[in-house]
Parts: structure tokens; C-alpha cells; sequence
DNA sequence: CGTATCCTTGATTCGCTTCAACATTAGTGG
DNA sequence: CCACTAATGTTGAAGCGAATCAAGGATACG
């Protein structure tokens, strides 16, 4: 306790910095003039760190910011009473935790981090405040909040019309899409979540998902390894989606 | 065209009016001053009328207005290239059309009118600008897109973990709650969607969803003829959700 | 190093889809 | 207004894909 006085320079980051952050483009910063980027900063209130398996926030919880991930990964999931539960999503780095408690004011799904992870927290009263003020702001976090609705529409559509294994290729596919986009190899990468977590989210029983990892391994689609994924053959694996059984 | 310039009385309510409007709570204007609404309503272009079967917009349109259902009701639907086809929502009055056009500039999905219907148009950089200036606008706009998401979240749930008279179970309690919220009666109304759209918005064949009607026919859960259904047992119809069958 | 967690694989069951036939309703033009 | 036709809805039988049940194996973690 005596060193908490003395902050080592090392937690100075711990204050964001949209200015110098490296997911400009994912976040909400985008197009800012150097000026608002500075507001934006001042916004940001303190980052969070969150441990392996711990809560951002749960269902229920009084709402009071958004969140965007630093590093790290998560999962938001939704619980109904008789104890079934659904994966809702996977977050990575640059993307936006949390605006499903605007409408309500309250979290309407639990949001955890799937490894160690860092969030900046955005209050969100004075989110709207500077998204009165600045006009790119406020179009960029439109921007988000509707490409979370076209995301869904996507996962509604893979949820209602897909087979197990359309499903699953969809879903690493979209993988390898999204860590391409924050400079990581389109081709190999390491899932952070389990075979029940995929199955959750894909509505699928981990069983199921195990199964379709084997049939694309022997199929040479992939190389898989319990979370290392290789792709092999991307083409074959997207065309397993373009084209219906029937 | 000679008769443009005189224009008929009975036409000047084509021109919306937010003031008047009998869907505040439901729309955008919930909050607002007189002054503020006085405002929106010289936002709201005219408004558009729908015949049954006629697009509001498609996929691919450009995104130029958000829509407000003022009468009637609409479908949404996703198309995947090799022709399947996800309805993935129906609207109706109150509610708002086209969100998903806003990340991308370009509306993602169809909305099609089930019925003759009427929209009021919300021409989106004006709906920006106003939001900018007025916060309950803001807030609102907000509040309508949050919930969009929760609402995603929940028919993921169904999607994902329920079973076909779960689903349609879901799907009645959410009709009744809607229709209760119009102030029409939450026991008996016409569903405007053909068992078809039913089943691609539960993610299941026509044939399973006349299966389920029938057995919830059978046992006394409600009375359907046709699109005309009567829930006569709500209550047992609630506990189909919340207890898992197994 | 031991234990809990996670993953894989096989056999069986079950619920939904598919295929098919028929009934009913709505829409159209005579 | 009625006759005709297309669209929509219902029901049955068979097939299939994913869930379930079960056992064993691999891996991560304290």
C-alpha cells in the first residue's frame, strides 16, 4: 500500500490516449481532427483492466458507459431463467462493449473477458454530450451501433438458414476477416474460446462443433490443433457457404 | 398537374405531424417540448404511402431516411447469394425502419409492406443535425437503436436454444405484448405474415409451424383460424418459455 | 504431478425437414 | 356474383442431421 502514492511511470497509460491509439480506424475516432481527438481523450475516462474470466458488467447492471477493447478478447452472452444460455458475440481489439444498456439503462447481457484484457471505459452521458459537439463522433458511433445491427442480421440469418458445418466455416471465416484487419495473419490464429462457447453462439452442441472441426481437418479446409486454427484452403471454405446443400 | 398548386385539404396531412401523432411514446418524439417537436415535425419529410407487397427500400439502396411506421406493417428480410432467404424482423406502428443503412450507407436488408401502410420519412442528415441540438432527440434516437440490439439478442436466444412451439410461443406473447402496446387487445388479433414468414423469422419450415398451431390448437392454448389467432391461455403459453423441457 | 477442464469420437435417439397429397382461402376476370 | 386459378395452409409418412448419452484421451493449471 506505502507505493501507491508514487505512481511508476509505467500506469501513465493507464489514461487513454485516442490520439496515439492504434485502433483509430475500429474506433470511434476515426476522422477526428487532432482538436476533437483531444476532447475525445479527455472523455475516455481511466482504462480497465479485467483477468482472465472476469466481468465487465452483467446483466442487470445499472448502465453508465460503453467500452472499447483495448487488447484482450470477450464474450457477451445471455442467460434466460431456466438457466439455457446463448453466446450473443466475440470482441477483440477496437470493437465496442455495452450499447445494449442505452435503451433500458441497464445491461441486458454479460460481457467477459476471454483472456487478460483492457477496456477504456467511455461514460456514456458524456459520450452523447461530445456526440452533440462533434460531428464525426457522433456519426461514427451511428456507424458502430449499426454495424452491430447488420452483424446480427448476419448471425439471424447463420442461426436460422445454416447447417452445423456452413456455421462453423462462417465463423472462422469471420475470424480470419477480423484478425486480417488488426494486421494478424488472415490464415492462422489461436481461438480464445472453448468448443462450448463456439457451439453457444453458433447454436450448436460443442459435440457438433468438434465434429465439423475433425470433417474440415480430413477434408485438408483446415488444420486445427484444440485452439490453433490453420486455414488451408479459404476458397473451398467460403464456397461451402455461397452454395446451398439443395 | 395543373391541379398542383391548389392543394386539397384532405392532402395537408401528408405532411407529417409529430404534434399530433398518436405513436409519441413509441417514436422518436417521446420527451420533447412543443418547441422541440414543432422542430422535428419540419424534419419529418412527407410522408409515403405503401401498397401490400411494395418495397420501401432493398438491399443495396443507398441509405438517404430512417422510416416510422405510421399505419400498416412490414417484414424485413436478408438474402444470401445462393437464394435463402431470413425474414428478420416485422415492424409495426411506432416502430422504426433502415437503421441498417447507417454504418455502410447502404441499406443491408429488404422491407417490404405486408399490408397497405404509411411511413413517415426521416431524411437522416437532418435527423444528425437535430440530434445534435436537441438532446432528447438524441436520446431517443439512441434508446430505439439499443433496444433494435436487445431485441437481436433475444431472437438469437430463440434461434439458438429453443425448439420449434417454444419459438412460436415466443413469437405469439411477442405479437399479444406489441398489439397490447397499440392499445388493440392482447388476446385476439390478425397476424399479416403468411406461415411462411413465420417460419424463416423463427428459423423453421411453414410445415413445422402449422404443426405447431395445430398442437397449440388442440391443447387449448389458444384458437387460430387462418391469420385470425385468440390466445386463450397466456399463462401456460408464458411457461412454455421459461421452463426448459429437459 | 495430479486433477479438473476441455476435446474427441462412437452409438443411439429425437425433432425437424422433406416430400407428397389434399383442403381452404383469396384474388381475378368473365 | 360466380367460376376459376393461384396462393396459402394442413396433415401424414419417411428420412436425415444434430442432440444426447457415454467413454476415453489430451491439455492446462495449481
Amino acid at each position: 500500500m506505502a507505493g501507491k502514492s508514487v505512481i511508476p511511470i509505467s500506469l501513465v497509460s493507464v489514461k487513454a490516449a485516442c490520439t496515439q491509439c492504434s485502433l483509430h480506424e475500429l474506433c470511434l475516432s476515426e476522422g477526428l481532427s487532432q482538436e476533437e481527438l483531444a476532447s475525445l481523450d479527455s472523455l475516455v475516462g481511466a482504462r480497465r483492466k479485467l483477468k482472465r474470466q472476469q466481468f465487465l458488467y452483467r446483466a442487470g447492471d445499472p448502465f453508465e458507459a460503453i467500452y472499447a477493447v483495448r487488447t484482450g478478447f470477450f464474450k457477451t452472452d445471455v442467460l434466460l431463467e431456466d438457466g439455457r444460455e446463448q453466446v450473443t458475440g466475440f470482441q477483440m481489439a477496437g470493437e465496442i462493449l455495452g450499447m445494449d444498456g442505452i435503451g433500458t439503462d441497464t445491461h441486458s447481457c454479460n460481457a467477459v473477458a476471454l483472456e487478460d484484457s483492457e477496456v477504456c471505459v467511455i461514460p456514456y452521458a458524456q459520450l452523447e454530450q461530445l456526440s452533440r459537439e462533434i460531428q464525426a463522433l457522433q456519426r461514427n458511433f451511428h456507424k458502430v451501433m449499426s454495424r452491430e445491427l447488420v452483424r446480427d442480421q448476419g448471425l439471424m440469418m447463420l442461426l436460422g438458414t445454416m447447417r452445423a458445418e456452413e456455421r462453423l466455416a462462417a465463423f472462422l471465416l469471420n475470424m480470419s476477416q477480423r484478425f486480417t484487419t488488426r494486421g494478424y495473419s488472415a490464415a492462422e490464429f489461436n481461438l480464445r474460446m472453448t468448443r462450448e462457447e463456439i457451439g453457444s453462439y453458433l447454436g450448436l452442441k460443442l459435440e457438433t462443433v468438434s465434429r465439423a472441426f475433425s470433417r474440415f481437418q480430413e477434408e485438408r479446409l483446415i488444420a486445427v490443433q484444440q485452439k490453433h486454427v490453420r486455414i488451408l484452403d479459404g476458397e473451398r471454405l467460403r464456397r461451402l457457404l455461397n452454395h446451398a446443400p439443395r
